[in-house]
DNA sequence: CGCCACTGCTTGCAATTGCAAACGGAATGG
DNA sequence: CCATTCCGTTTGCAATTGCAAGCAGTGGCG
C-alpha cells in the first residue's frame, strides 16, 4: 500500500474533500470547524488535534482512523492478505455473507478498476458511486434482506436526509 | 476489559503508573514530558494531545491505543480481523468504499456472533440465511446503490438536503 | 455594468497546551 | 539537629490551536 508520507494530513484531507466534490466551506460546515482553519490545515499551516481530525473525518464520511494514520497518531496496521482471501477465510461469516461481501467488493473494484481510471472515479466521488447500479447477482442476494427490513430503509433515509 | 468512563484519562494514567510502581517524575522522564504537566494531566487539569498520550504510553509501556480509547479519540473495538485489515489496505478502494465494506462486514458479524454455528456453514442452509433480516446499518450503507436503479433523482435530493 | 453568491485565504485574538523554575512536604542519612 | 534527595504541586510564560471578521477573486445573472 503506497501511503503518502505521514505529515501530509492536509494534502490527504484536501484530496478526500475533492473526491467528495465539496468546497472547503461545505466541509468545514459539515465537520463543524471554521473554514479558515480548515484552509490552514489543508495547506499545512496548522496541526489539528485529534478531535478536529475526528470532526473532519465525520464531515468527509470517512473513518477517523484513516486520518489518524495520516497524521501519524496511530500506525497503519499490517496488510496481511487480499480482501477476498480474508473474507473467505473468516470463520465468523456464513458462506452467503462471504459471497455478499465479495460481490460488493468486486463491484466496488469495477468502479475503480485500475490506477488509470482512479482520477476519473476520484473526482465524481460519491455521485459516481450512487449512479453505479448494483450487479444483478448482488441485488438478488440482498433482495430478501431489503424486503424484510423495509422500515429500516425508510428510517435510514430520514437519518441521512 | 472493564473500562472506566471516557474522559478520565488522567485517572487511568495514574492507575497504570501506580501499577507499574513508578513515581510521577520517573514516568515523566521515561515519557519525555515535564513532570508538572504530567501531574496536571493526572489530575485532569490539562487535556493532553495525542502526541503526548503517545509518549506517556511509551513511558508506561502500554499501547498508545489504550490511551486513545481512554481519551475518547478512538473507539474500543475488537482487534481487527483479517478482513478489516485487508479492506483498509486495499488501494483499489476509495476511503468511502472501505468504510462501507467494513460497516457491512461488522453488521454481518453481529448477526452471527456465535462460534457454535460456524460448523453449520458446511451445510449451506440458504433458507436460514434468507430469513435473516439486514441490520439497518447495512441497509443504509447500501441505500445509495439500491436507489441507483432509479433515475438517481432521489440521490440528488439527498445530496442537497 | 452592478449585484449577488460562492470560493479560499489573511489577520488578529482568546483559549489552550506544554514547559521551566520554583515551592512545600516527606523520607533518609550523617 | 541539618543536609540531601525525592515526592507531587504551583505558577508564569511562550508557543500553539481554533475561531470570527474580513478580504480579494470568480462566475452567473439581470
Amino acid at each position: 500500500m503506497a501511503l503518502p508520507k505521514v505529515g501530509s494530513i492536509g494534502e490527504y484531507i484536501r484530496e478526500q474533500r475533492q473526491q467528495a466534490k465539496i468546497s472547503l466551506r461545505q466541509l468545514a460546515e459539515q465537520a463543524g470547524v471554521s473554514n479558515p482553519y480548515l484552509s490552514q490545515i489543508e495547506r499545512g499551516l496548522r496541526k489539528p488535534s485529534a478531535e478536529i481530525l475526528n470532526q473532519i473525518a465525520k464531515g468527509l464520511r470517512i473513518s477517523s482512523q484513516a486520518l489518524y494514520v495520516q497524521a501519524g497518531l496511530i500506525e497503519d496496521r499490517e496488510p496481511p492478505s487480499d480482501v477476498i482471501s480474508a473474507i473467505r477465510a473468516d470463520t465468523h461469516l456464513t458462506e452467503r455473507q462471504r459471497q455478499v461481501l465479495i460481490d460488493i467488493y468486486e463491484s466496488f473494484r469495477k468502479e475503480r478498476p485500475g490506477d488509470g481510471q482512479t482520477s476519473q472515479n476520484a473526482d465524481p466521488g460519491p455521485s459516481t458511486d450512487d449512479e453505479q447500479p448494483l450487479p444483478p447477482e448482488l441485488v438478488a442476494a440482498l433482495e430478501p434482506y431489503a424486503t424484510s427490513d423495509g422500515n429500516g430503509t425508510v428510517n435510514q433515509e430520514t437519518k441521512e436526509g
